[in-house]
DNA sequence: TTCTGTGAAATTATTCACAGCG
DNA sequence: CGCTGTGAATAATTTCACAGAA
């Protein structure tokens, strides 16, 4: 658990439910779009058409928030845009480091929309000499011992990591050290942090994973057979004997009949 | 949803919830971990530890795919690798599409993690000529007039969208059009797809917005003051005149007197 | 009349706690 | 005994549906 003892939902802050926190952004995005096409106010069907969520959800979403709305009117957009950067804390600065400067992390150096809204790339470091003065996105790579050092210099306490799995837990140890308490973890591995320390997690393979799933639920929907056979077809149940290892698909009863 | 109407939630398949689909390739991770350092068993509590989890939640989660545990003992390494692989349809080979290659494009088709369990990345494809045949992680990146043709000769399914945001939509609906039915998208856009078409996001800038927003919570829970004073001032409630604004920190009252 | 804001209901997810198998 | 599997309890989230402001 990343979080030691569950204290306190660590989530619930001012009483915004984490889920709606989670669509927040979503939110501004639509709205920021609105705005660059000057459109004044917007009903909750229509941004929740461009938010992709459900206009309910949209209006209960916003209630949390307070009454920023006009009933039989809308949203005024310029209002709402700027009540929803206050609360996710958009209007200010926050310096982030990026640390592991390989394809990833030089992508995310790289990647405008990282800068656009609030967050500024501090620093950017990695562990290879051979990286250090190199300029990534502009930006001079910095040597991972001078961690410590950036992290105070910049007052940074947003980190992002990129390196490879193996570095990623010892890293974030050093960057909560030095005082990070929101990490973005891109590396594939569960990090532990004390409490206090927020880690999201962005993970490409698993977000794969779960729409594989999907897929072959799809798959066996239609023909109800695709039984490949080529799995690691050995594979025997350990206490019991044998049972009928069933195919890959859907709505088949038994898996393992006793 | 990025569906249009909800029409049946897309997401219950063989009475597998959703939440526990989205943990099963963190099991699957650690148990592979396992595995590689030939552990034989494992109990619920060692690997919920290691996919950082509580027990309680792996216990239920596994039960919803059947009983592969022994009581007393935990469960078999090998045994819930294959099951949930196959749970996950990774015993199958996933022919994958990554369009849009540039700085993060490249990052994904040289991510290895991607092509390690299931997934093999069939094609690249980038709308810029000067890019055709030019090799990107060993992959000669080809131009996206032929798409339509590739996605159809390789059989992929699956497609991941690492286009600017204003390509995104349109690459989608020629992916979706030529029968691709899954897609993960990491362009800054809502995506809309027809219904029976999944599709994931991933996206950097919702991660470090969600972070920013504890961010500030912790911020204001030691400082009660930290009134930046620099966002846009002159913002003012649209209909209603005054009213109490509340402020964005956690319980403190205003922030913003008018 | 239109569209927000929100109680209440429905659904989904998590956690508890313990019966019972090995 | 130890540890799984799971009903039952609790919590979180979504959806409904409608009162009421503009």
């Amino acid at each position: 658990m990343a979080t030691g003892r569950t204290h306190r939902p660590a989530t619930r802050s001012r009483g915004i439910p984490e889920a709606t926190v989670a669509r927040l952004p979503l939110y501004l995005r639509a709205l920021t779009a609105l705005s660059e096409r000057s459109v004044p106010t917007v009903s909750s069907e229509e941004l929740a058409a461009a938010a992709g969520v459900n206009s309910a959800k949209l209006r209960k979403d916003f209630s949390y928030l307070g009454s920023y709305g006009t009933r039989g009117v809308g949203y005024d957009v310029e209002y709402l845009v700027y009540q929803i950067s206050r609360e996710l804390g958009l209007t200010q600065d926050w310096p982030v480091v990026i640390v592991g400067i390989g394809n990833l992390g030089a992508a995310l150096a790289n990647y405008g929309g990282f800068a656009s809204r609030g967050f500024r790339v501090a620093a950017l470091i990695d562990a290879d000499p051979a990286m250090a003065g190199k300029p990534v996105a502009g930006i001079p790579v910095q040597h991972s011992d001078d961690l410590e050092k950036i992290i105070q210099d910049n007052g940074v306490s947003i980190g992002v990591i990129a390196t490879p799995a193996g570095a990623a837990q010892p890293v974030c140890d050093r960057l909560v050290a030095a005082g990070v308490t929101s990490i973005l973890n891109f590396a594939p591995t569960v990090l532990t942090v004390p409490d206090g320390v927020d880690v999201r997690k962005v993970d490409l393979s698993i977000e794969l994973q779960i729409l594989a799933f999907h897929e072959q639920r799809k798959a066996g929907e239609e023909a109800a057979a695709h039984t490949d056979g080529s799995g690691p077809a050995a594979v025997t149940r350990p206490g019991s004997d044998d049972s009928a290892d069933q195919g890959p698909d859907g709505d088949v009863p038994a898996v393992m009949p006793a």
